[in-house]
DNA sequence: TTGAAAGCGTTACCAC
DNA sequence: GTGGTAACGCTTTCAA
């Protein structure tokens, strides 16, 4: 074997439809009706494409495919941090409820800064993605809007709506109605409240929530029981150190999200203050870990999966040109072990 | 304004090369050019081409462009779960290594499944990307090796070599040895240990360092005190249970992961066993949660945001034809409460 | 400095 | 049924 054919058999030749068509005797066309079942092949010829793509060990170049067919197959998903329990719950329903038709997903970080998050959905869109989810983040809406233009978008988390645009949120406000609500009904009164940024639309929601349900009791809002907390656990344990040190009285925490009540819990247990026996914890959001820490944590169930879900679904209507629709999972508390009946 | 006009300026016509090229009077070379800076472009077209490329608001194909370029300037990434918070460090890590040289990753998960992991790098393939991160897993080191033939491959987790493939790994040998040693050193001499799956090399690697260290420091290694776990927290739930259940005498927890220690922390709680009065616990990978529970978790941390930067780094000179280098970083041991000086 | 044209690997239309 | 061939949107010779 000479060197040549022998270096032929290493690399990584990658064969093309073209190859396989000569080498079976027919022509391209036929080739592609084969691969996609387009049209009637003949038996014999059908016979000898199948043995020449074994050989050949050719596979289709979908780029190839995608700049003909127009679709690259492929939705891209603008989350806001890769390392986000939250976000990727949802990243797993999105991709759960696209693959079977085919889609992959490209995924890209804003890391919740408006610039970078254009930025990225810019990228996402130079790569001819069939379509953007988009999972909240601090773009505006008209900068949705504009680039609804130039493909379909399911944002999550926004209630944005337009021609090519569908938006939805989960009902966070109600979320923490319920959780408020159940403390209330364990015999709590002085309630605080460990808030997430004020420019976070859910946080905002979750601190009416709060808010409301107090009013609707005739219970007396402290201000001073409602402290700035930033979504992470740091933000919740600085958050209490403040208000443990500020000497209120209050019986219970309702957290605006699970990772702040962790802080929360740890700032607790640092002063030897038990959970639930001295101060009751209520979090939000139920991630993966809720369930394991100590005691299990009461929080409001995000149903992040079957969001994502949803917004694979939508997304998969808007391509079909369908009216995207579907029900929108509710929140709902679930009551384990840090919440004590007073 | 007549209606066909007007449709004109609402469709979202994504405007090509071509358009870009006739509207500026010019050859699509000439526009080709100007956008590559692959060669130098008189003043005063170089001006119509930009004002033209405004107006239409022009954005290449990156399709078309991989396509003639032969290079998707994507790699491919699979990992074996989107939620994992430790798989996602280290694509953090990639991302950050590659992004400031223009690639994206495409990210698939396998799932720990050989069949679904070999599926989704034919997908990642497919799609032509330049290379492909795999991050653990259960397929065999020789598909990878075919694999390679097809791409270029860094597999991480997996001391595989190959022309085209390049493996390394964390020492989780040393870092479990590191934990016992600490354990030890505390004056622990009956340590229990839940382990990983054992068809896991990174579980293998830690029970093997358990055992070695134990017996370097001729501590009678008593076989009930291994349980198995599967990584997970109810695994280690239940594998305390069954230890407890047994009624064996141990100070001190070694657990395969943070997980299996967080379940194991929650099946002390639930008995009213202390930690660390009571029993020590230390854990291993060092997730981002594991500071704030409570107590905080002494563990061994896995640097795997460096570890993507490895793999980044790597891909990146694979691609370039360069010999792939660079240092394993270290395990270290990160001690925080959770164990007792004896 | 610029343009014409070939070609990247497909699909699909138009003939036969 | 099947083949020829023109696109898809771009880059890159080769000439001028």
């Amino acid at each position: 074997m000479s060197p040549e054919r022998f270096m032929k058999n290493v690399e990584s030749s990658t064969s093309t439809l073209y190859q396989v068509a000569s080498a079976a005797g027919v022509s391209p066309a036929t080739v592609s009706r084969f691969l996609n079942g387009t049209a009637k092949v003949s038996e014999d010829k059908r016979r000898t494409i199948e043995r020449v793509i074994d050989e050949l060990n050719y596979k289709p170049n979908r780029l190839a495919q995608s700049l003909k067919i127009g679709s690259t197959r492929t939705i891209g998903v603008l989350t806001q941090s890769l390392e986000s329990g939250y976000f990727n719950r949802a990243m797993v329903g999105i991709e759960d409820a696209v693959k079977a038709a085919g889609y992959a997903l490209l995924i890209m970080s804003g890391h919740w800064h408006a610039d970078e998050e254009a930025e990225r959905v810019e990228l996402l869109i130079g790569r001819r993605v069939d379509g953007v989810a988009i999972l909240t983040g601090n773009m505006s809406d008209q900068q949705i809007l504009d680039f609804s233009k130039r493909v379909p978008i399911v944002a999550f988390g926004r209630d944005v709506q337009g021609a090519r645009t569908h938006g939805f949120c989960l009902d966070n406000y109600r979320g923490a109605c319920e959780a408020v609500e159940y403390l209330i009904a364990q015999g709590h009164r002085r309630i605080a409240h460990i808030a997430g940024p004020d420019d976070h639309r859910d946080a905002r929601a979750r601190l009416a929530g709060y808010h409301d349900t107090l009013a609707r009791h005739r219970i007396e809002a402290d201000p001073r029981l409602v402290v700035a907390g930033d979504f992470s656990e740091s933000g919740g344990l600085l958050a209490l150190n403040g208000l443990l040190a500020a000497n209120l009285r209050f019986t219970a925490i309702f957290a605006a999200n699970d990772l702040t009540a962790y802080g929360a819990r740890l700032a607790l247990y640092r002063r030897n203050i038990r959970v639930p026996e001295d101060i009751s914890l209520v979090g939000f959001d139920d991630l993966e870990s809720s369930m394991y820490t100590t005691p299990p944590l009461t929080t409001v169930r995000q149903p992040l999966y079957d969001a994502g879900i949803g917004i694979g679904r939508r997304m998969l209507a808007m391509l079909a040109h369908e009216q995207p629709e579907g029900e929108v999972p509710q929140l709902s508390l679930i009551v384990r072990e840090s919440v004590r009946l007073l």
